[in-house]
DNA sequence: GTCGCGATGAAAAACAGGTGAAATCGCCTG
DNA sequence: CAGGCGATTTCACCTGTTTTTCATCGCGAC
């Protein structure tokens, strides 16, 4: 349900105000305020983003011609073009461009959030399927984890974070992933590297499950980082 | 996973960070203040680097030009340009000058950090290979050695020096590696001599695998360095 | 012998992560 | 609006491991 966002303007002012907005509705939300910067994020393997919003104006690279990259380039996500002008010559050209959804300043915060909810709810990536990796099994509608043991099906509810966490770990089973990265996707980029977050998350989601008398399927790599593995301890 | 790095920043106290964050991370990192240092450190044999990061201004050769004569030279490692905020107008030179990235000061550590990895894994040379010599496979997904012996397949695990250490050793197997070369690659140039790090590294990798009930591949040259053997004794 | 280089073992330093408690935040409720 | 509540983050501290340093030793070459 939060979204990893790239918001690419270059006024200050309002591009403060928007990311702190997106994040207050729990999204995780880079800001670049370059047009080839941002198209290096975007395109880039830095994290993968569910929805762009791109100023038209853009030093750097335009809005429009973002788009059209992006497009070019068979990435599949969400864009909402920002502009000043609202002649309908523009639009079009936006449009064309790639863009799936258009909004012009000023506009009120919250007719971009509801933008942003209609993208998110319209676009063809609104799958949010059900992940299942070995005996686990997560329903991001409910928020359960499911986990099958020996003894019969257990559910547990997850908070936010959590979902987030298991989410990206049933998408990368068995993979070593690096501290740094679950700190990028799951937070967000220009972060201070000085935190345990990821550290005190991973505990958390470790407790709850032990609480519910599950070993933990995440195993620390000294040095490396995380791995989740897919089956319980006892199992081929 | 640890990488060889080259930053060309003239800007000292910059420079200076970078380097010991970089370092912080585990990668190996020689600063050089001047571009046609940098190149020579590039192009020169002293060390083989796996990424280099360059500042767009430089006494000596700027940025892109160094950039350029990589390129031209064949070398085909990521390149990274830090340019200042004002120069946006010709990043897209930078770009056809060769480089994988930019990034524009100021920027935040952490999306250095992020781009490195990103860059690390993007490139050509994503593919961290199993490495097999002999007896001898490590695996850096895992930092496995697994030694086939008589009595069966022993693993074991590596840490992280350990690994780097066992890495270049397998990758020039049979040959006579001077301490100093094992002191460029796995620590970094302009390091005090002082220093008997390699002489201890090497004690540990081999002690773990006498631990392990093997005798040590890794046989010393008087004055002359170090060579792998790539098989057991007795075989061969 | 003694010089130089590397080996050694022990100790120190640096580090990564784990932990519990406490602070903070957003949100809901009275 | 205050208070409560759970979720999340921060803090300070702890622990085990890895890496480096230090002092010393051994050995072969001169």
């Amino acid at each position: 349900m939060p979204l990893r966002i790239l918001l690419v303007d270059d006024e200050q002012e309002l591009a403060g105000a928007v990311q702190s907005v997106l994040q207050r509705q729990g999204h995780v939300v880079d800001v670049s305020a370059d047009g080839l910067q941002g198209w290096m994020l975007l395109s880039g393997e830095l994290a993968r983003y569910d929805l762009a919003i791109v100023d038209w104006m853009l030093p750097g690279l335009s809005g429009p011609e973002l788009c059209r990259r992006a497009r070019t380039a068979g990435l599949e996500l969400p864009l909402l073009l920002l502009t000043a002008r609202a002649e309908t010559a523009d639009r079009v050209e936006g449009l064309d461009a790639g863009a799936d959804d258009y909004l012009s300043k000023p506009f009120a915060m919250e007719e971009l959030l509801a933008r942003v909810r209609a993208l998110q709810r319209r676009q063809p990536s609104y799958r949010e399927p059900v992940l299942a990796v070995g005996p686990y099994r997560f329903d991001p509608q409910t928020g359960l984890l499911e986990v099958s043991t020996a003894g019969g099906l257990v559910a547990i509810p997850l908070a936010g974070k959590e979902q987030q966490l298991i989410t990206y770990f049933l998408e990368h089973p068995e993979q070593i992933i690096p501290g740094s990265q679950l700190r990028h996707q799951l937070w967000n980029l220009q972060q201070e590297p000085v935190s345990n977050v990821v550290a005190a998350q991973v505990r958390l989601l470790r407790r709850k499950l032990a609480a519910h008398g599950l070993p933990s399927p995440i195993e620390t790599v000294p040095s490396r980082g995380y791995r989740f593995l897919a089956r319980l301890p006892g199992e081929p």
